[in-house]
RNA sequence: GCUCCCAUCGUCUAGCGGUCUAGGACGUCGCCCUCUCACGGCGAAAACAGGGGUUCGAGUCCCCUUGGGAGUACCA
């Protein structure tokens, strides 16, 4: 039978760092099997499901390159189905209607607690027999009330659950709107889902699940739980741990190969390897080696891996998307794709990067003040001087190797080290302590820039 | 409280009874390279939560304790 898996967020919020690694692995395992992965937008919770929201998930998985076979399905419209579903039930006498009321349900509850008991339903509407007319009632699943249910799940084997520890769950609200548990069950049996592959925090809901399937008739999917990612401090993640959202990486400058493949990396292995691409992915993903512990979101390793990703990149696959984070205009200055070569293994992210490029578009506003003040002393000047001159007298043959030529013999023929020259050039033409090399600097900024900057700078801090 | 899940360096993890004086990666700390920052190279410190079993032999299997986490809704 050919794979089919899903991802179904609610439309509540964004897309969750723990979601799109949710979304990552199914998607995953739908590819290296063959299969087809699929959406379905959990909107049943009209209150809190904002269209807007869809449209933030989505293009989440795009821009991570979680593509789909598939329109997403959406919850709402199937409706007519699950209420379909639950009068099969109710008349085969596998669920039934309750009158409690909120207050007489929470009074039950509050009594099972002080007894030191787990709250759940008594079932003391599971025998009536009258149907009072206008009375506004739920309908109930009819849970088993002995045995054990067990879930038989691909990363944490078998769990068994006593169905006595089950209580009767609400199917169909009082408003005639279907539940989670019974709308997953009939979405996912209708979708033709083969493997469900969720957080860990749907577990608990499995067994009962697993009895819907099996009082609707209908065939059990494999089940998957994975690991739920948690904040560096060991708690779930949130926002006071700074960025979950996708789209905060998005914005921070990271690149969707590096998310994905420090996603995959967070709860699966494949032996020491580290580094993976998309088709090693897909080649290598099996459920059997995903973890069974929750794993810490790691800022630093993230980091690691996408200064990586953006050394390796070819400068020209990432012009567009640094253009994203440049608040200057780059017309009048070096190609962007050469700055981009020369600043890419120096930069963590976009933002960095980017940050980087300013100084080739904009010549110096101020210094760096403890750089001058370092490196610009009385001495310095001289050397700055006779670099001038040599670079005037290069004329047409200026070049990045020819400046450093130049420097490294002034250098040599003052008896200093090359760093006597290099930095006072690189504070005067980048304004700080920090650029590329500084023959591809002069390179990339050209002969008359150099020159323009270089004089200018000797005029504002020469004392 | 109750149910369920989990437990190897600070972090992600390898390990699927002997090959473990426990391997890799991030981070940290040294050293090297060097015009700055990076990159790169070399090296170091750093873990099997505790206690019982099972076994000739346990990081690996079982139980308990402890510690984390999830669930316990007319939310999904």
């Amino acid at each position: 039978m050919k794979v089919r898996t899903r991802f179904a967020p609610s439309p509540t919020g964004m897309l969750h760092i723990g979601g799109a690694r949710t979304a990552l692995f199914s998607w995953l395992f739908a590819r290296h099997h063959g299969g087809e992965f699929v959406l379905r937008i959990e909107d049943t919770d009209r209150e809190r499901s904002t269209e807007a929201a869809t449209q933030v998930i989505l293009d989440g998985l795009q821009w991570l390159g979680l593509d789909w076979d598939e329109p997403p399905v959406f919850q709402r419209t199937r409706q007519a189905e699950h209420v379909l579903a639950v009068e099969q039930l109710l008349e085969e006498g596998h669920a039934y209607r309750c009158y409690c009321t909120k207050d007489e349900l929470d009074a039950m509850r509050a009594e099972q607690r002080a007894r030191g008991e787990k709250p759940k339903y008594d079932g003391r509407c599971r025998h009536r027999s009258d149907r009072p007319a206008n009375v506004p009632h739920v309908v109930r699943f009819r849970s088993p009330d002995v045995g054990q249910t067990i879930v038989r799940d691909m990363v944490l084997g078998d769990v068994v659950f006593d169905n006595a520890e089950l209580d009767d769950l609400i199917l169909l609200r009082s408003d005639g709107t279907p539940t989670y548990n019974l709308a997953v069950v009939a979405d996912d049996a209708a979708m033709g889902i083969t493997h469900v592959i969720r957080g860990a925090d749907h577990l608990n809901n499995t067994p009962r699940q697993i009895q819907l399937y099996e009082a609707l008739g209908l065939p059990v999917p494999k089940f998957a739980h994975i690991p739920l990612i948690h904040g560096p401090d060991g708690a779930k993640m949130s926002k006071r741990h700074g960025a979950v959202a996708v789209t905060e990486y998005r914005e921070a400058g990271y690149l969707p190969d590096a998310l994905v493949n420090y996603l995959a990396r967070l709860g699966w292995s494949h032996g020491d390897q580290e580094v993976f691409s998309r088709a090693q992915l897909i080649e290598l993903f099996d459920l059997a080696q995903v973890g069974r512990t929750a794993a810490r979101f790691d800022q630093q390793k993230l980091d690691w891996l996408n200064a990586l990703y953006l050394r390796q990149a070819d400068p020209a696959s990432l012009v567009a998307e640094v253009r994203r984070f440049l608040s200057f205009p780059t017309e009048d200055g070096p190609p962007l794709e050469h700055v981009i070569a020369a600043l890419q293994e120096r930069s963590k992210n976009l933002v960095e990067l980017a940050q980087g490029a300013r100084f080739f578009y904009q010549p110096p506003t101020s210094y760096d003040e403890k750089a001058v003040k370092k490196h610009l002393r009385a001495q310095a000047w001289p050397l700055v001087a006779a670099f001038i001159e040599r670079v005037e007298a290069m004329g047409e043959d200026f070049s990045g190797a020819l400046a450093h030529q130049a420097i490294k013999e002034l250098c040599a023929e003052a008896g200093v080290g090359m760093g006597k020259l290099a930095q006072p050039l690189r504070i005067l033409l980048s304004g700080g302590p920090v650029s590329p090399p500084i023959d591809i600097t002069i390179e990339l900024l050209g002969r008359e820039e150099v020159l323009r900057r270089v004089r200018d700078g000797m005029a504002r801090l020469r004392a």
